[in-house]
DNA sequence: TGCTTATCCGACCGAACGGTCGGTCCTATG
DNA sequence: CATAGGACCGACCGTTCGGTCGGATAAGCA
């Protein structure tokens, strides 16, 4: 007999966001996530509530994280330029350790309620970073002819 | 009365490629398209053949330019450098041109034989330029150091 | 041994999907 | 004025979707 398999919320979520990597949140069925764990989808349903909690976790995965550097003693103490530097060195090392989660909260639409909240997390992670950008240039540490939220969205699209 | 509207298949396809970015291709249902186009679904399927025949259009509204800038004479004489010089300031203004069907192209999972096709073209596209960045290397004016592929993924990444 | 609990599945449900159908309306042409 | 044909729509089709349900199986403990 094939010995019985243990599955935790956690593993199911690290195959799931695999698969919405792969095919996309809307192109993935449960039928495919079921497969993919192996086993059936009425099994998939005794660990997880549902297709859009698991992309939530998946989510939470991300921007917790993302946010937890923000409030780091190197992020909210020192000089801006400083600060920034440390904010970025810190989400390019969460970024690494957290890719699959990231890189699925960047490519989120707004389709469902759990996309629009993730696009508001998003939204109020680039405000924050652009302001530290803006603070940086009255300090003269940041050329000061460039919108912050272009730099924003070039340093991290650049970390991509 | 409201005058009776024209639709043809290139201004359906432009609300469609809209709409596609917005929502994502998977997520875009054809009534989604319907309405953002101001008419009824069936009277949509009047005008265009189906929905993966709408995206099958969009994405060779993006590969073709795409490639014809390959085969410009700026591309194929000169010295390796000179033309990938030339290459990339085309495909610029291509990406500018053409700009949400190639947003499409590179959004494409490989979930459909038309995704899976563009995938193969996007292959093809980045092996060429690869190749003109190994060419360019062998001539010494490129650092030789570098991975053909990394400098094209960031090439192009930047442009991005 | 008997009972509990966790794990798993086949069969099924209502809703939404991509797509089709029969028929109406409008306009151009003779 | 007759009529042919493109533009258009409401109703509908078969399929797939996310999700549910009742029961089967196996391990853990008494």
């Amino acid at each position: 007999m094939a010995e019985r398999r243990r599955y935790d919320t956690s593993s199911l979520l690290a195959v799931a966001v695999r698969v919405f990597i792969e095919r996309g949140y809307d192109g993935t069925s449960m039928e495919h996530l079921s497969r993919a764990c192996g086993l059936s989808k009425s099994s998939l349903y005794h660990h997880i509530d549902g297709k859009e909690q698991l992309l939530r976790l998946a989510l939470e995965r991300a921007v917790e994280p993302l946010f937890a550097v923000l409030g780091e003693d190197g992020a909210t103490t020192g000089r801006a330029i400083d600060r920034l530097e440390h904010v970025v060195r810190r989400e390019v090392e969460v970024l690494a350790e957290r890719l699959p989660y990231v890189t699925l909260l960047l490519r989120v639409h707004g389709n469902t309620e759990t996309e629009r909240w993730a696009l508001e997390r998003r939204r109020e992670f680039d405000k924050v970073v652009a302001a530290l950008v803006a603070e940086a240039a009255a300090d003269g540490d940041v050329r000061p002819d460039l919108d912050p939220a272009v730099v924003t969205r070039l340093l991290f699209g650049m970390v991509n």
